[in-house]
DNA sequence: ATTAGTTGTCTACACAAATAGACAAATAGG
DNA sequence: CCTATTTGTCTATTTGTGTAGACAACTAAT
């Protein structure tokens, strides 16, 4: 009888506890031999050798044989703040990370009711579909999918094209200045299409952001849902600003 | 050979994808035949139906001899607040729901680096831990750890389960008021005891949120680790405040 | 009634996952 | 040097996953 059928192999599921009891600090800098994981797991020692070999390709773990194995250093999460302002290259830029935003598709769609709403348009009016990519330091941490009215911004896409950014780009559609009115967070398991290009594992999660950007006048701009890496990822929100 | 060997069945992997395409709204009210899901996801057609057993157990699914598989209505996601002022009782009722908290644990422990940069004591001073549920229609919703300085809030455990709420066992203790200073948010898979308390598969996604509360005169009070089923929950954040 | 389309059930087979045991190879400490 | 501990490798066996094909049972439409 197995305990739970959920379709994830045991070698799996000790691997994600081992990761965690990392992430929680229950682990430090050497794991427990692999006998006694296996005998903590209730699994075979082989199966946790599996599973340590899984960590160790990811660049988790590293294992010295006649000595033991050990947690590598790890890079800490990004922090994100979500405020008002929201500016992605700036706000990398404070944690000294240099940022680039790459187009990675552009479509013509028609609003849908949810859609409309967010934009304040009617159902089926034409949007801009921007697909794109952030990568920070040649690895990709976030895919965003950013619609425009088409009416209101026709020209958009080519102004994101030229400057590479979204700031200057609405700036050059005679939006000076922006600014969000809500951020709605959830979290999912990555999509297939996603995990490509964020080259992440096929069951990653991502923490997703929907926003809503308006104008001074309180105009929505932009409707823009971003998946973040949730492991590579923390959304930080402080109310009063800084 | 196999794409990816992530330790998921091949017939989890299909099960997530039919999920996806249900939450994002691509399979409205039936699913396509199992041959041609099983087409499309380049699987067998038994493959397929395990998935859709899965789903269907999990009551997202509904199959019906010589006529289709169907999917089920289900319940909106609760819209989670979060803002300057966070009082769970308040969130919840406005949308209708008639929540409760369950005190599940209570422990002194001694603050390691993190917690004691939080609240802002020492490395080692003793504090409160909490645990609670809060429960929504007898379904779990999300569970809580929350840390306070024992040597500030002696008697906050006892004031809790008294009456059953943080806001007020603060005001017992001499806390008037408080506000959030930041809410740090990311996801992860849930952990087995989590798993077990929310009743939820234990591979589910958990949005996991780390705030810290002050009281008027901006000093910590509260340093609460929230963990919330992210296919139940989307956190919502408006700069200004409604 | 017939037919086409769908889900349900059964058998069989190939292959991966997990268990089990034994021993080699390296390390660290007397 | 010797021993205990640890990771690495090998063989073998059992159990689970995925594939394949066939057919039954049910529905809806002609």
């Amino acid at each position: 009888m197995h305990a739970l059928d959920d379709g994830i192999s045991r070698w799996r599921r000790v691997a994600d506890a081992i990761r965690a009891d990392i992430a929680s600090g229950v682990i430090a800098q050497q794991l427990p031999p692999e006998v006694e994981l296996a005998e903590r797991h209730g699994v075979n020692r082989h199966t946790v050798r599996r599973a340590i070999a899984a960590l160790s390709t990811e660049g988790l773990l590293r294992a010295e044989r006649g000595r033991g194995t050990f947690v590598n250093a790890q890079p800490p999460r990004v922090i994100y703040p979500i405020g008002e302002r929201v500016r992605f290259r700036e706000n990398m830029m404070k944690q000294s990370i240099e940022p680039s935003g790459r187009l990675i598709g552009a479509e013509r769609v028609a609003a849908d009711a949810r859609q409309a709403a967010q934009l304040n348009v009617a159902v089926g009016a034409p949007l801009h579909r921007l697909e794109r990519l952030a990568v920070v330091d040649g690895m990709p941490m976030s895919r965003s999918t950013s619609l425009f009215s088409a009416e209101r911004f026709p020209d958009i896409i080519s102004a994101y094209a030229e400057t590479g950014s979204i700031t200057q780009a609405l700036q050059k559609s005679g939006v000076s200045d922006y600014r969000r009115r809500e951020t709605r967070i959830t979290a999912e398991r990555v999509s297939p299409n996603d995990a490509e290009l964020l080259q992440c594992a096929s069951d990653a999660i991502v923490l997703i952001s929907n926003a809503v950007d308006v104008d001074m006048e309180g105009k929505p701009v932009q409707s823009v849902r971003t998946r973040f890496l949730a492991d590579r990822f923390e959304l930080s929100f402080k109310p009063e600003g800084d």
